[in-house]
DNA sequence: CGTGATTGCGTAATGATATAACGTGTGCGA
DNA sequence: TCGCACACGTTATATCATTACGCAATCACG
């Protein structure tokens, strides 16, 4: 575990975060991660809360703003962690993690034409994914 | 108070919230307009939070998710209500609504490609507005 | 070396956001 | 008049997130 620039090497609770949300294969509250991690030593927020910070910020993990859960990125390593979007459905719960470069390039036009300095950006599609639409 | 279509009459604690946002010109949690309602008689958070669950729904005000927030809307009655996006200074908190149809297009694209059935977006847009940016 | 800065960890307490469950009243139409 | 839909009021509780404190390991650098 040297400088850890990024996710070279990830600390004992970031990796079972980590590895509790790419089992999960899906967002997870981090009272969830919570309770599933107790075995392993977790045992207060703090700590999930803590460890979520870092993946966030080393763009492995992303948050769900509308859902006050999180989830493994899909895409991990790519450009463009912060201007992605996600569609998720309704019914099933089911999260698609979308890197749209028109999107991303409409929202960058929008923040320039408003002299706004973006440095993030939460998209999130709610509706009723493939599987679960009524025929 | 008829049979409510939509906005045509308010109840009270609706008519009272929707005041309260008005004339904040910005984002309130829900926890403060109970503060600023408790003379008016609002006692419990549930009040506040009935009132704003039908506001959103006749379209007078937006829940903004990453703020956990509400903010009255500044074109109530238009259509794509539902797919506004938003750019929310980290400094000074002003919030600039934005109805782009290019981002719709886009949006409902996308959607469309992934076979979803899209029902509401959330588009909020994070960093430093026109009068906040550094020189 | 050694010392100060940084970072992660553990714990307890608290704060902030949101909903469940229950009962009341009122207007309206069958 | 009865039943339904809807708004309301109250209490309690669930859920999400942070503050505050102290300890230990690591690392840069003099």
């Amino acid at each position: 575990m040297q400088h850890g620039h990024a996710s070279d090497a990830l600390t004992k609770n970031q990796a079972l975060v980590m590895g509790a949300l790419s089992e999960a294969g899906g967002p997870l509250s981090a009272y969830t991660i919570l309770d599933r991690l107790r075995d392993d030593g977790l045992r207060a927020p703090l700590q999930v809360y803590r460890a979520l910070d870092k993946l966030v910020e080393f763009g492995l993990v992303h948050r769900l703003e509308s859902l006050n859960a999180f989830v493994a990125c899909r895409h991990p390593g790519c450009d463009g962690h912060q201007f992605t979007a996600f569609m998720i459905c309704d019914d099933c719960g089911s999260v698609i993690e979308i890197a749209d470069n028109a999107l991303a390039g409409r929202l960058k036009g929008l923040a320039q034409d408003a002299d706004f300095v973006l440095e993030k950006s939460t998209v999130e599609l709610r509706g009723l994914c493939a599987g679960c639409r009524p025929a």
